[in-house]
DNA sequence: AGGCGTACAGCAAGCGCTTTCTTTCTGCTT
DNA sequence: AAGCAGAAAGAAAGCGCTTGCTGTACGCCT
């Protein structure tokens, strides 16, 4: 049915090997010989089949990263540029396909996903996306990637936390994003607006983001004398209202807080989605930003900045981690020393937060 | 180096056949033979080798989508619902890996995309987002499509206008949106609050969906006595803009309509990631939304609902899309009669659009 | 002029699986 | 008791490609 070598080599009048050798271009071929076989295969449109050459030559066409999910830009944004980078005029010898795999933050989704990728050979892996915090999860999770490892796959973690695989040499190649810091800046920046009352809203709990962001937040309000054994910090913990990365949760969870009646002037949220929705829910409330309520998120996605008003935010530089990413999985650029690099984050100071009303510092 | 079929047929004791009846079950085993196959295949953790089986069984575990720009919203949720169809239990039998084709809109990339899938096989190919408006492209385009479709895959086009294979029997199995209608409505809206100096802000020239949502546009005003020939209508080429599918173009489009000085009271933009551009440039102008200028979006992405003042736009029911393309080219559901199937647009009225400030009427 | 290195091209052996065809056995029928 | 249907398992032929090895010319050396 479909055009084989085979159909080329007998239009050229040469043997399939020699086809094979003119199109992968590593085999001394003469000049004519080459011609005839490139006209030949012009004239049958000619399409190598991927799986036979990938049996063949133990090698693969795909790349696959695991995302939690596409439709948020956070990963859009990743998977974007990391394809630009591994698909480089995917028509040339080295251009791979990109399987996006949208866990959906399921951690059963992304073991079937590398076990799906195990089964195509894939060339690399790249996981984005904050790990699931369960001894259980990762352990299976780092079995699969130390076997997946062992065949020759690349992995690269973007926005994981490192990972050292048993028996290995050094940590995977991880791009990690410096939350902790972003989180920890952002806070000291409401703190020095003169709020005291700062409502915290969270990402799903079993997230390593979200233990690593809420983490940075503690340490600022710590370094103010504020931790949760002083007075100040007392009722710490109240101030805090566990979410998810989604809108909705922002939404609820702002309810939630209000309803406690902490006096919040401020609230952090989880990441710039969760923002959204937490605008929404004090705008419901009649409540404006910032004059009422401050309001900050995290990740600077491309809508935050054009909000209004203007998400105060961290910005994370996603496309150039997703490129880097990209270069990594590829073998284009090799691995940081200790196979860890650390990804800074920026502070993105807008309109979306103010001093607040009444001062109560 | 990895497990292969004839390791687990030799500590079964069975031959590689009989294995490989067991694991795609569907040839008689006997029960005791297909257990001890199973406790091999598990002791040894074989991963089948997806390529050595496609090109056996001449089967693809691979479906690709072909989107402009994975992280705008508007292509993640279709590629997110889509992928929650086809991926279903990935692990089963049926279950394919989504490759996601980023193609930035460029017709290169897309023809480069779809030589790439051919090349694997693949099981079924999506194409989303308007059409590039080009004879030569589209004709390029169909060759490709032609072939692949001969050789098996599935083939759906998700918000493209259809396209019919030469010499084939009908059109495409197709999901169109109903961009004009939508954009009529759209239009008939402003014009029911009193607007009569509506600027536009198209899409990138060449793509087929800018055509057909500028043409409602224009619909609505003919059906307004507003058209081109007529008095009211006169310069209405003076109030399109011509951008693109970006924020950024948005905002210039923007600022080039006031430079203009035609006295707008709204502003319809391609969609919705333009609108933000639209608002933002507005904004800059220290023009307020609705009050001095009413702005209009199209798609409905998440933000929209949320935006301050929430955006009026047109809603295209994304996720039901991509999950029906899903299902069709998983071949879980029947095209519909005639291949083509129009998905309806539903207008959102919301805070960005107000009567004008001075009736002009 | 004989021999040898070199440059091409072909042969053929797989890569790891599926599947057709065949064989082997068991259990019935007549 | 002979024969046969049917179930279960094996043998082996590919699927379309890559690649190590084996030819076969040619041009060059001494």
């Amino acid at each position: 049915m479909a055009v084989t070598l085979a159909d080329v080599a007998a239009r050229a009048g040469v043997s399939s090997a020699t086809v094979s050798r003119v199109l992968n271009g590593n085999y001394p071929v003469a000049g004519s010989t080459r011609e005839r076989v490139q006209r030949a295969v012009a004239e049958l449109d000619y399409v190598v089949n991927g799986q036979a050459r990938a049996l063949a030559a133990a090698t693969s066409d795909l790349v696959g990263v695991l995302v939690n999910d596409v439709a948020d830009p956070f990963f859009g944004l990743i998977a974007s540029a990391l394809q630009a980078e591994v698909g480089v005029g995917a028509a040339e010898p080295g251009g791979k396909l990109t399987v996006v795999c949208n866990t959906g933050g399921s951690p059963e989704a992304e073991l079937t996903y590398l076990t799906l990728l195990e089964r195509q050979r894939a060339a690399g892996v790249v996981l984005t996306g904050g790990a699931v915090d369960s001894p259980a999860h990762s352990e299976a999770v780092t079995a699969r990637l130390a076997r997946l490892a062992a065949s020759g796959t690349r992995i690269v973690l973007c926005g994981r936390p490192p990972l050292t695989l048993p028996g290995d040499s050094g940590p995977l190649t991880t791009l990690a994003f410096d939350n902790h810091g972003g989180a920890r800046r952002l806070t000291e920046h409401l703190l020095s607006l003169g709020h005291r009352r700062i409502g915290y809203v969270t990402g799903p709990a079993e997230r390593s983001t979200t233990g690593h962001r809420l983490a940075g937040h503690r340490a600022a309000l710590e370094g103010h004398g504020m931790g949760p054994g002083t007075e100040a910090g007392a009722d710490a913990d109240q101030l805090i209202v566990h979410g998810g990365y989604d809108r909705d949760a922002g939404f609820d969870a702002t309810l939630e807080l209000l309803r406690r009646d902490l006096g919040v002037t401020a609230i952090v949220a989880a990441n710039d989605t969760v923002a959204l929705g937490v605008c929404a829910a004090l705008r419901d409330r009649g409540l404006s930003i910032p004059g009422d309520v401050s309001v900050a998120g995290f990740d600077d996605l491309p809508f935050s900045a054009d909000a209004s008003p203007a998400l105060t935010t961290v910005r994370i530089p996603l496309q150039e981690a997703g490129a880097r990413a990209g270069r990594l999985v590829m073998g284009r650029i090799t691995p940081p020393p200790g196979g860890v690099a650390t990804i800074t984050t920026e502070l993105m100071v807008r309109g979306s937060t103010a001093p607040p009303a009444t001062g109560r510092s």
